[in-house]
DNA sequence: TTTATATTTGTCAATATTTGACAAGTCAAA
DNA sequence: TTTGACTTGTCAAATATTGACAAATATAAA
């Protein structure tokens, strides 16, 4: 499995000693939705990012990198190309800097 | 706009004089959907690429690379923490190999 | 220009996927 | 065993995607 977005705010939110039902609140969402998004089993939307960095005092950038590597990993697995088409869209990138 | 593959289809197949309505019928669906494939509107799935492949005669990896960088590219375009997530992912699939 | 054929675009119901909400479950500490 | 935190399962509602068709546009030959 590939969650380090999941691990991460498990982690920080621990380090804190918040519960699940303190973070979820600030998130407008209940805690079993957040237990499943720690465990991996559903994920964040992109636009709580910010709301779940803010409460746990989280670089915002930090976890959108591993929010967005976690999607890319599940787009990617078992691909037998996806080396090649990672190193494609990498380069494309770097062109329209 | 991004659209590697459809760019790529569309090529192959007016290089081999083929009709949409020929391709389309080998991938038992309508020309209106090809054409959107060819213009990026919409996308292909997954496997349906050896078909395609099979009948406009092009290398299954070579269409399935470009296919996964467009989904890719879809999924990090405009996100500020592109390269990292990236660069990540791909360190990530090297070392499970 | 008219006709024929190829391609493109728009729409919409059908299907599939994701989400929100809640109930019920496990687990650990008191 | 009771309490509180967390986890898991389920399901309907909300969203997104797809398939199918009609209509519009483009291209080319007569």
């Amino acid at each position: 499995m590939n969650n380090q977005f999941g691990d991460r705010i498990k982690a920080l939110r621990e380090k804190h000693s918040l519960y699940l039902r303190q973070v979820a609140a600030h998130l407008q969402m209940d805690t079993a939705q957040l237990s499943k998004i720690e465990k991996g089993v559903r994920s964040l939307k992109k636009e709580q990012i910010p709301f779940i960095a803010e409460i746990l005092k989280a670089d915002v950038e930090d976890l959108q990198t591993l929010w967005l590597a976690d999607q890319l990993y599940n787009m990617v697995e078992g691909e037998p190309m996806a080396d090649e088409a990672l190193k494609s869209v990498t380069k494309k990138l770097k062109k329209l800097k």
